[in-house]
DNA sequence: AATGAATGAGCCTTCATTCAT
DNA sequence: AATGAATGAAGGCTCATTCAT
């Protein structure tokens, strides 16, 4: 057994506990030696590679968000209209991979962190840009930019609703329900 | 000298402080210390009232809702029409009390506890269900069930999102806009 | 037993530990634990009094110094001369109260984190001036200022050399001897 | 590809590491990590050539030794009278190479250690002797042993009270002030 | 009615040290 | 010759909670 090149290995690792532990847990009062447990190591090699809590917590997120970025962008592939895209964008946020409970449970809990954490706060702020920005891009090509940047928000805001009340309530609405109506919100939208 | 009848004086100082500690903190980290100094009595008496941490924070959560519940009884009062009343069950969501930033960050962190506190999921969904039926209720006259039930989840899932969005966002989205929304969008979908 | 008014005792008793600790291990690596334990106490109840552990050490210093103090002022409350003044201020400085094994094994501890810590320097810096203008108000009497001031940091290096050698070297040098030497050189001094 | 004759080497870096991280923070709570990262190495290559932090704190004292040895040996070599002799001895323990601000942390630090170390202890007492015996053997042909006795502890004192002062005091006492106050101390001594 | 006193438990973090390569 | 990997142990600190008054 190789004993160099564990340094990727135990980070992809201790990243995976967090979320694990986050979503087990249901907030972020996780502590290091629980999430180093899951890992499989101590607690001493998760501030070793890590430096503290909050980067790991933070390194969590960023790999959430990036996994989200991956997941747009694997969905966007095989779009070709304007519809189709912005279809595309809210499944992915409803991809199975940001869809178990473990990772709204981080999401939710992360949300919560950017109120405290100005790093936090950054990270999110990107992540709603981001989205904002995609829909108003494709948005803007089927109605004036006035309802676009309007429609934009009430998608996003009903996407980060949905994935609350799926944390909340026992994971009881149906992933097509939630994109079927917020689907149909924008098609309403636009033409209105 | 003991004072008589202290005692609904003090729980309401502690449920008042509680809030106000979540909102200065953006988070549940809050300690029966701080609470109780800000309260301006010994963490001691707020053990005495209340038993523990997560009774007073269960406590202060019952606050809010029932404030809530205020706000919408107010708003109803006066509306004559189901169109009337849906935006005054909309408005009453955004109401001043509803909307400062510590409500707005305790409610948020509230959906957090929920994924951990069996008691604090109870509390929520009594007021999710509450909003969803009162909603239902007025869209039902306007359209058919179907469509009233959706329309319901649809907006239940946009004013939470608004409720993030804005505690993210430093509050930086205007009430008013938000309202307009919501409201556009169910007059859109009830005629769809 | 009355409950109440424990703060100063239990501070005396907390700041006499950490000088008997310091004393026992020689060195400043000391544990809050252990010293809590020896006042017979938590050691949450000597954060609770003191905020912590630079703090306590301070408290500590601060101690000695003002016990110092009291004895130089003891001392000099009997001197009715320049001569006995000085005498009894280098007295003071290996009066029994500052020169058990403990409180010399503080001092020279303290020394060295004066290197390290601006409180503790500022602290030490209060004591080396007072000392020397101490000394140099007497010999000023007796001989010129310029003498005066060279004198009195001889002095000054010669007891707080005595002070580390008298750690080092097991208190094999008996006070008296100290005491003689010293007093011998201001006077050889002076008239020189 | 490994290189060989590199133990001399690596060892007189991580002495020299050793002092300057124990000047730099002015104390002995310096950590292997720090010490060998100065050094560029290993932790681990620090502890295969010295054993543990222990040992290594002590080879940077026993080089401590002896520098302030060969300081001496060199000054002396152009003394030719027990007056130039005597002066030697004193300007080697203030000679550059002992009196920058790493080495002078270094020797205050060694000081306490000495408390709580019994081969710490020992190897200053070495020196203590031998600067005791080395200011004896020249005082001894200038007077009586007795006074030669006690001058050389005098001195011995005040050449380590300078030290202390000078860690403390921001490095601000002259050396050839110190030197010279020394000096006329014996001068006077002897005749007295 | 109210509080000062006190603590046990737990968490984050650091660090010397070991080991396989 | 040298290091990355890994950990056990320990310490400072916080906090909810209890209790006697």
């Amino acid at each position: 057994m190789p004993k160099t090149g564990m340094e990727p290995i135990r980070r992809k690792a201790l990243i995976g506990a967090t979320i694990a532990e986050i979503g087990a847990l249901g907030s972020l009062d996780v502590t290091m030696g629980k999430i180093a447990k899951r890992a499989g190591v101590s607690s001493a090699l998760a501030h070793h590679y890590f430096g503290g809590k909050d980067d790991l917590l933070l390194a969590a997120m960023r790999h959430l968000l990036m996994q989200l970025g991956l997941s747009v962008a694997a969905e966007l592939k095989q779009a070709h209209s304007p519809e189709q895209r912005l279809a595309a964008i809210i499944n992915a946020s409803f991809a199975d991979s940001q869809f178990s409970k473990a990772t709204v449970s981080a999401w939710l809990s992360f949300y919560v962190q950017a109120q405290s954490s100005v790093r936090a706060a950054r990270l999110l702020r990107v992540y709603t840009k981001r989205l904002h920005s995609n829909l108003v891009y494709d948005l803007k090509k089927l109605t004036g930019p006035g309802r676009a940047d309007e429609t934009a928000k009430a998608v996003g805001a009903m996407i980060d609703g949905f994935y609350i009340r799926h944390a909340l309530q026992g994971h009881a609405l149906q992933r097509d329900e939630m994109i079927g109506i917020i689907n149909r919100y924008w098609r309403l939208s636009i033409v209105a």
